[in-house]
DNA sequence: TATTGTTATACTCTATAACTATA
DNA sequence: TATAGTTATAGAGTATAACAATA
């Protein structure tokens, strides 16, 4: 357990990242929407898998996987195969078209960050990656719920408290 | 100058944060969009400051930045006053009431931070902020020109090689 | 003529809600 | 009845372009 002044200044960084990550998206994304290019990420990190798992992923709802997926199925990215466990499911996997996009994409972006933390030392750029690597475990464990959740804090989870991924369907 | 694969490991998980980024949002933004809460954030760290630095530091287009100041200025969280020294310009001021805001939203932000992160160490904690106020200067050194700016990569760079903060303005 | 800021338009990302086809 | 996925609609964020006022 930190110092509040820790978190705070985490809390700033974060904020500010923002800037860097539009820097990112405008210098290398050419002809694939930030949307797109995310599913594909996830697709050549994870392998083969559903919607439901690719939204709990990106920690968006459904919906908004289902159109980024249809959008990168219309462009030949990826299938969208029949699953014989469950007709209600679908299971993606890149094509080699989509392997191609994904691996100019990261070209492209390593070439960037190469060229940006051109001054900085080995060991400060090997470590930023497993520190942002587990920032990200702290929240997936805690939004896929393999983890106690801790509270969802005093503020908000007003009516349904969901844990993303989807809409509640009323009724 | 780290290693190829250090780069590509950054890389992905720059990608992923956006995950974290999103869950953030979602569970300590209530009442303030996300555009009023770049604004804010960025007013409350560096002081008052013309539309046009705004932009700079937000690293987006002057016509979204000035979107979003009016935003807050409506919402009665920052002054827009005129600047003697330039007519043209307005010089953005945080309202008491704008302060008010970003604290709170600090406070929350803060608070989720330390949940989510309760089990890290003190050490790595305090070994991320720093690692990423630096990645963000690398960027900023580049976007602002107060560095070589390295070339602008073989790739994009087509018409105007803008630094961002301004739309060409044909004609 | 160039610069600061604004507005109009269009596109992307996102959430909510309603719908389908399976389980 | 519940779940996997889709579609419709609406709300933000962003970029491009054109415009006004001032330098």
């Amino acid at each position: 357990m930190a110092a509040q002044a820790q978190y705070e200044e985490l809390v700033r960084q974060f904020s500010a990242f923002g800037a860097v990550k539009r820097d990112i998206r405008r210098l290398t994304s050419a002809e694939c929407p930030s949307g797109s290019a995310a599913v594909l990420a996830l697709l050549g990190r994870h392998g083969d898998m559903h919607i439901s798992r690719m939204a709990e992923l990106l920690a968006v709802d459904m919906s908004v996987t289902s159109r980024h997926v249809a959008q990168a199925a219309d462009r030949g990215w990826l299938q969208r195969l029949p699953d014989p466990a469950d007709r209600r499911s679908r299971i993606l996997r890149l094509t080699p078209e989509g392997r191609e996009r994904l691996d100019e994409l990261f070209r492209h972006t390593t070439r960037l960050l190469a060229e940006r933390l051109a001054d900085w030392s080995d060991d400060d750029v090997a470590l930023l990656a497993p520190l942002m690597a587990r920032l990200r475990d702290s929240f997936d464990d805690c939004r896929t719920g393999s983890r106690p959740a801790a509270s969802p804090l005093p503020r908000p989870a007003p009516p349904g408290s969901e844990r993303t991924t989807r809409t509640p369907a009323s009724a």
